[in-house]
DNA sequence: CAAGGATCGGTAATGATTTTCATTATTGGC
DNA sequence: GCCAATAATGAAAATCATTACCGATCCTTG
């Protein structure tokens, strides 16, 4: 497992509210908006602004410790990224819970189709989403 | 090849304004902004106002006769669906070309993955980016 | 301790999409 | 063909997430 302080090094300055956002994030565990982030840093006492949770969230996918989806509405989703590889998720649309899926049928599959297209730098997006079996209980 | 017609009949009544936005969606052949589309209708003299090219794209995708895809920006971008059949594809991220991709691996995939996960009513995006031939050659 | 640069955060701006609501057009029945 | 019922339209205003500004603040290095 990895330490906040492992993501803020390669962010740049290691500050307190940095600090509490990569923390916000890992203590959440999966994908979560960043006004939702910024809400619950809030509630529990952090003093930090929407505006840094939004450029720190960025500087860790930028750095590729975090994940991001889309939700329905448009909104990202950011996931705190544990290991270094590139990572799929299939996500309940319901409760936001996450889990990691095997992910080696789509890379192999995507590197064929780049290999064949003639396209340069594909990079490929592939989200889950669903309904889980607490979720799908009960509605 | 389908009409125009055919997908009128799917999405309510028959007007002047859909018919053009119909028309407009298929000329253009790939991914386009509603906005962008907007202004294809302007300039080649149609009176439709930009919500109405806003719902008459929500209703394709509805009635299953548009794809869409965001870009970077989160932008919504639409395209025609000839054909019934649940498609993927390659888009440029620099002239916007797009084509279909062999998507039977991963229709596969997800599938089994829905299957193994517990989940309900798992749904997948799949999208693929690169730069096109023509593009990459004049970068 | 001071200077320089990174960082912060409140607010205003942006840009896509949606809603509101009064007006207009289409459709099915006569 | 005519008419009422009702869906569709469009201009402007409202949302919503995200980003840009910018003056104030905090590290860090010398």
């Amino acid at each position: 497992m990895s330490e906040p302080a492992d993501d803020l090094d390669l962010i740049g300055r290691r500050t307190a509210q940095r600090t509490s956002v990569v923390g916000a994030l890992i203590d959440h565990g999966g994908f979560v908006g960043a006004r939702a982030l910024h809400d619950a840093l809030r509630t529990q006492g952090a003093r930090v602004g929407l505006n840094t949770v939004y450029r720190t969230l960025a500087a860790l996918v930028e750095a590729g410790r975090a994940d991001v989806v889309r939700d329905r509405g448009g909104e990202r989703l950011f996931r705190h990224r544990a290991f270094p590889e590139h990572q799929h998720y299939l996500l309940c649309r319901a409760c936001g819970l996450s889990t990691p899926v095997d992910s080696e049928t789509v890379e192999t599959w995507a590197a064929r189709v780049a290999d064949i297209s003639g396209f340069a730098e594909v990079e490929h997006t592939v989200e889950l989403t669903g309904l889980c079996p607490r979720c799908r209980a009960s509605s």
